[in-house]
DNA sequence: TACTCGCCTGGAGTGGCTCCAGATCAAGCG
DNA sequence: CGCTTGATCTGGAGCCACTCCAGGCGAGTA
């Protein structure tokens, strides 16, 4: 699969796909005659992931902590489970951000329904 | 208010809150005799919103216009309306990914396991 | 008086992209 | 066969949203 492909499949931009390979969180990814990158079926889950573990505020520094262990293979998968169910209760703290959030919004579109009903 | 009240109220840090000033996001904030700024109740309410809004993801730029409409009085609050409104359903995408991560870390601990149970 | 504490300012540094210039190569076309 | 188009490549600059730091000021305390 192309990078393009594998962009649009992962959500990521090419130029993210590149910079994430720079920075150490892809596993090796192949290279055709032209020299151009391509992606295996495992190279594109992989960037699913990832793509979707930073739009949840994971930052970079963890995410390379986490491909290290595994390129480190089978014997680093209990520390890897452990970093999944951390980001999962990170996730719920999102999500009590976001219901914050809302309501707040429902407060403040409240107040500007007040305002209106009663103009200066 | 001192500006590390108002930090603590808020959620932001101080300098995120000076950062915030120079760059158009709040009203005026007075001063006190000694030159430090002074939070009134109004103006933590709005750090209180601006906080919220940008920890789930509005860019700077809206929240400037946002605050700009605010500072034009009562005749913009049908726009504001508007941002608000478009931004509770930014809310939903937000949640939407947070929802398919979990899903997907889910699905990934549910490997682990299996690998787990049957070791190499 | 000396020390500490919280605040001030301007500016440098950081994380995470995003964009760009310039080069290469395969495919399609007249 | 040469020419254009389009996708990819690399290295590096630029940008957003902070975060940290040096150096300085004024109020309160020992």
């Amino acid at each position: 699969m192309r990078i393009s492909e594998a962009a649009s499949v992962s959500g990521l931009s090419v130029d993210t796909i590149r910079f994430y390979e720079k920075s150490g969180l892809l596993p090796p990814i192949g290279r055709g005659l032209d020299g151009n990158r391509k992606f295996s079926a495992e190279n594109v889950d992989w960037l699913v992931l990832m793509s979707s573990l930073r739009e949840t505020g994971m930052p970079l520094e963890k995410m390379r902590h986490f491909a290290e262990l595994y390129r480190s293979g089978n014997r680093t998968i209990s520390e890897r489970k452990q970093v999944l169910l951390d980001h999962a209760e990170h996730l719920e703290t999102k999500r009590a951000a976001l219901d914050h959030c809302a309501s707040l919004l429902e407060r403040k579109l409240g107040l500007y329904a007040e305002i209106e009903e009663v103009p200066a």
